[in-house]
DNA sequence: ATAATAAAACTAACGCTGTTAGTCAGGGGG
DNA sequence: CCCCCTGACTAACAGCGTTAGTTTTATTAT
């Protein structure tokens, strides 16, 4: 009615808010609409479906975490490069759960805008992988096995999973970082011997 | 109308069968009292709701998993035991995803028959754990750190976040579960050296 | 065998979801 | 100044889970 000026923005924005302050499950059209005092139907003259509004939240999500994976990495290199990505990995989720909670929900596939952002989580990664002695297909996979229990200990937390044992979460994922960080020095000291010999690409892993 | 003498099982039974065939968004409730030759409604004289009806597909889905992977465990020991049952995890993943999706989305939290079946799932990977030399604390904290990687890599996977390197994925599995054995062997080198000079709690990690 | 009861199906409806079509009003450009 | 486009509106559809109330059927008891 008032026409208010609104913007494709502004609904980017308005659901961001909505979903962290009233979670995942609150996100529909009518709740939507309401607060930015528009009926439901109008959303769509800024935008396609509620499914491409929620893949906006979803880059944004990607790009706050990627931040803050780049900040926690800073000036660190090595072991201490990881341990900070991965602190601020499972900060993250813990403190913005329902953003997290987006990005696991996003269907990447099919969707370029998605496929690229999957790229920038890789990214802090990578970086942090760099200041040691691999190749980069073992970045590459290393890169995998860490977001792999970064993400891993994030949903199984959150799904409650975690709460048979007594004892510490924290513990178990400082665990699990410093058993990465004994692998890859594991790879790292494989290639110097294999420096000497020349015997290839037939590592013990 | 014609009085089939439907159970509670089969509703469980075809809701499996649907979720596996069409997958997990086909499940619904009319689109389940049409394979019953049913009007949705009737649903609810067998279950209280879709939401228990789900709940029950996650425990069917819990206990085949366990089943899996105590099969896969077998007679084996030790490492041999931690890689069958990584293997016959991330099988499982790939090869049922609708049924381990199911398992994912399970808010095991405020549920108790969940929260029980959760354990069923935790039981196969302390059995494994056993072999080694551990402290009880220990293997609690190795079972997640285990758990995180398997579950980890399943769901990015297929969540599409693993095409952007072209390096095999299973190659990148068996790294992330060698990772682990060298973690696990590592905890208990250090219980030996402690058994020497008594240092109690304060290892390394 | 017949009457009573319990179980399982039905229809109709409610409130919710995303979405579309068609309508009306108001501000900016020719 | 008028026109027209944009952004709002209302009404509606198809789908969802679910409930109430009704009818039919099968079993059980007399």
């Amino acid at each position: 009615m008032a026409r208010q000026g609104l913007t494709r923005d502004d609904l980017v924005r308005a659901s961001i808010e909505l979903i962290e302050t009233e979670g995942f499950h609150a996100f529909s059209a009518r709740e939507l609409a309401a607060r930015l005092r528009i009926k439901a139907a109008s959303l769509y003259n800024h935008v396609r479906s509620m499914d491409e509004l929620y893949t906006e939240v979803g880059r944004y999500a990607i790009a706050e975490l990627k931040d803050a994976q780049l900040a926690a990495i800073g000036g660190r290199r090595r072991d201490e490069a990881v341990r900070a990505l991965a602190e601020s990995y499972y900060r993250f989720g813990k403190e913005r759960p329902e953003l997290y909670r987006v990005i696991l929900s996003l269907p990447m596939v099919k969707n370029d805008a998605l496929r690229q952002a999957a790229g920038d989580i890789v990214e802090p990664l990578m970086t942090a992988l760099g200041g040691y002695k691999l190749t980069e297909a073992q970045r590459m996979h290393l890169q995998r096995v860490l977001r792999s229990i970064m993400h891993g200990f994030i949903t199984q937390e959150e799904a409650g999973c975690f709460r048979h044992f007594p004892v510490e979460v924290e513990d178990s994922f400082r665990m699990a970082v410093e058993g990465f960080l004994l692998l890859v020095k594991n790879l790292e000291n494989e290639a110097g011997e294999n420096e000497h010999d020349k015997n290839g690409q037939d590592g013990a892993l």
